[in-house]
DNA sequence: CGCCTTTGACCTGCGC
DNA sequence: GCGCAGGTCAAAGGCG
């Protein structure tokens, strides 16, 4: 990603005015030169001020930068030690009730067979014989009653079933964003935790992502924050240059679940925006305008002031 | 009009 | 073969 960086430093030791010669004043013009002189101080001093700021702001991101790079160091090691541990668990899989059980944990188990807390995959030849299957618990309002969950992808609901170890009915949903999408996801309120809605995915998206402005606007699904589901990862990243803050990063997923386990609200929050932070920073085009609006803004600062 | 959800009926696989 | 349970289909109706 180091080379994707756009040079987010703005060089503010600009001339403002540079094509501007200086012209030799006449003594009766004293006064007025002395009150320009007067602005060009204030103008100098608010550049250094502007400087000071943009100083301030590069070491931020770079402190951020720091903070995301070892963040996904630790998801990777992770990601690894997990694909290990799969191997040896899927093997004993018949025949055992489910080990794992999502009603204490927000998290996810990408392409894996061994779901967690998905029984009917285990007893089904035909389902795990599937390309990938995983599994994503979510944390919702327990008075919400819709079993939707916003990913990102646009699903068409085609069935709903109340199933024999749980209350709460199982909805089925199929990627309605392209026709051939083979993406099937159920998902269902865990009988342990109403809070917490349970989503399995079944296969992969064979098209881009939806941006998430677009599901939001297209979609006929309850407003809700777009922050309240986590999505799994998604195979396909979105290929428009739009500013987008990257949610489905699995850094960000394992960090949401930890979260839950043993932070407070506040230190959630704190994480929350950390995060979007360091999605918006990783994105060049977010920098390249970010860059873009301030110096724009000076320029036109300048130009009121030149009137 | 098109897309969505709802919901009862039907299909399919598994255990006995 | 039968019953059960999960999964899917498709008609009906709602909504923008």
């Amino acid at each position: 990603m180091d080379s994707n960086w756009v040079d987010t430093s703005l060089d503010l030791n600009l001339n403002p005015f540079p094509g501007k010669p200086k012209k030799t004043e006449p003594v009766e013009d004293l006064v007025v030169l002395q009150g320009k002189e007067l602005q060009m101080d204030a103008l100098m001093e608010e550049f250094n001020q502007l400087r000071a700021e943009n100083r301030k702001l590069t070491e931020m991101l770079t402190i951020v930068c720091e903070n995301y790079t070892s963040l996904q160091n630790q998801f990777m090691e992770l990601k690894n030690k997990n694909s290990e541990n799969e191997v040896t668990t899927s093997r004993k899989r018949k025949g055992e009730a489910a080990p794992d059980d999502c009603a204490n944990m927000i998290g996810f188990s990408g392409r894996s067979e061994s779901s967690s807390s998905d029984e009917e995959s285990i007893k089904r030849p035909k389902e795990s014989s599937k390309s990938s299957i995983s599994t994503v618990c979510v944390r919702t309002s327990p008075s919400d009653t819709s079993l939707i969950l916003r990913d990102g992808y646009q699903w068409r609901k085609y069935g709903q079933k109340v199933t024999r170890d749980n209350p709460s009915p199982r909805a089925y949903f199929k990627c309605s964003y392209a026709p051939s999408c083979p993406v099937k996801k159920k998902v269902q309120k865990s009988a342990e935790d109403p809070s917490i809605l349970v989503a399995t995915y079944e296969g992969e998206h064979n098209h881009a992502c939806p941006s998430q402005a677009e599901v939001s606007l297209s979609s006929t699904q309850t407003a809700a924050n777009p922050c309240r589901s986590v999505p799994i990862s998604a195979p396909v990243k979105p290929s428009a240059p739009s500013v987008t803050l990257d949610l489905l990063q699995p850094s960000f997923i394992k960090d949401v679940k930890k979260s839950s386990e043993e932070m407070d609200s506040a230190d959630i929050q704190k994480l929350l925006v950390h995060q979007m932070a360091a999605s918006l920073v990783r994105d060049p085009n977010f920098t390249a305008a970010l860059a873009s609006a301030i110096s724009g803004g000076v320029l036109e600062q300048s130009r009121i002031e030149k009137c």
